[in-house]
DNA sequence: ATTAAAATATGATATTTGTCATACTTTAAA
DNA sequence: TTTAAAGTATGACAAATATCATATTTTAAT
């Protein structure tokens, strides 16, 4: 059992409000787990009972939706949590999470996590400021997705991901999604994600070798994106 | 001034965890707005120095997009609170609030509440769970907006305008929103959202009197929408 | 009551996007 | 290493949606 005293990722999550008390009650009841490659965390639905904190690799958030395609909602980076909205909101998940790496994660219990809530006003800050941060950011994307072409958000997309993800020595996207995926993220089908990949690569702004992607022209793709 | 303590709104939002003596203050430090029909509450990129809470009338929450058009992120009714996201983290405001109806609503400056976060336990919970149901809701929204079609939105919009604002008498949606708006919800073109009212109507599903809209098969409007 | 302005409605047309078919390429399993 | 399966790519076409033009109706100001 490792200490999560000593866990850097914690110094980028609301879990850097804890003291060294609390974190040795953390490290005491916490469970770690080796998450492979396109494995699920937690399926849309599910009840979980406590929270996730994501030490290595990267993962999706999604939802089915109706017409039977998988949006992806969110993408999650080693030092955020997993679950809080729906354990604070005592729901089921809304979302599912899969892993899009593979990954470190630490199960944290809902009563551990509740009493720091209890004890602790500036953890409870902390998670509130970091879903207030979701939310934000949630209307923006429902506006993107509402009012964007899908050229646009495509354009969007690839900087969100050189920006968050950042890129191999080699200058591609380090976070490699599949074109299924990536149409997941910008809400459009496979083949026009495919058809406006090709048409970004012809104009220049980017360069596509098999999966992976390459963004040449930052300025203009920026431009494009609005 | 009148009293917090005898306002009936408080008892369906968060405000319902305080107690004697924190209603006591608050009625003390609050200040009541009436807000006409149109007129803006905050504008997006504004600072607020606190939360407003709304008593009476409805108004819609607005993000300008890129291309010029408002897009209605959320409707606000009475027992909510508005400001509190911007508060928490803050940041300017990321959307601007509009009364589509006279309203009147109080505004409670950050400090007092800062204070209740402090004291009150079970407040900060009520806030943080309604800023979860938010953000499920935005995403779910935003969902909708990446995968359905916009006759979908547009059913499922006005489902959702006559389940949450009611209607009159003679079974009219109660919220009027012009053309303009209704587009600026489901995120389309006015026009588009026109032109598939009037294909509503002749297809019998709702009915068209002016600006004022009647669903008459609702069960097929349930379906439409997914 | 009259009139101008705004909102609603509808047609024509262009553009965007989705769907289906099919070919090619990469990946991973036997 | 071979081979099947999955992923990527592209064409042809259909459907959805936006845009522009214009007519009609409603609203609000004079």
């Amino acid at each position: 059992m490792s200490k999560c005293e000593q866990c850097i990722v914690r110094q980028f999550s609301s879990l850097k409000a804890l003291n060294k008390d609390e974190l040795l009650r953390m490290a005491e009841c916490k469970t770690s787990y080796t998450i492979k490659k396109g494995e699920v965390i937690f399926e849309e639905g599910e009840t979980t009972h406590g929270i996730y904190c994501v030490k290595d690799g990267v993962c999706k958030m999604t939802k089915l939706s109706a017409n039977g395609k998988d949006q992806i909602v969110k993408l999650v980076k080693p030092g955020e949590l997993l679950g809080q909205r729906s354990m604070i909101s005592e729901e089921p998940t809304n979302l599912s999470a899969v892993a899009l790496e593979d990954m470190e994660v630490c199960f944290i219990p809902k009563t551990e996590i509740m009493q720091f809530f209890n004890q602790n006003n500036n953890f409870s800050m902390n998670v509130m400021k970091t879903i207030c941060g979701d939310l934000k950011e949630a209307d923006d994307h429902m506006v993107s997705m509402a009012q964007k072409s899908v050229k646009e958000r495509l354009a969007e997309t690839l900087i969100y991901l050189e920006e968050n993800f950042g890129k191999t020595e080699d200058g591609c996207l380090k976070l490699q999604l599949s074109r299924e995926e990536l149409a997941g993220m910008i809400g459009t089908a496979t083949e026009s994600c495919i058809r406006l990949l090709s048409e970004l690569n012809k104009a220049g702004l980017i360069e596509l070798d098999g999966k992976r992607i390459k963004i040449t022209d930052r300025n203009k793709l920026r431009r494009l994106a609005d």
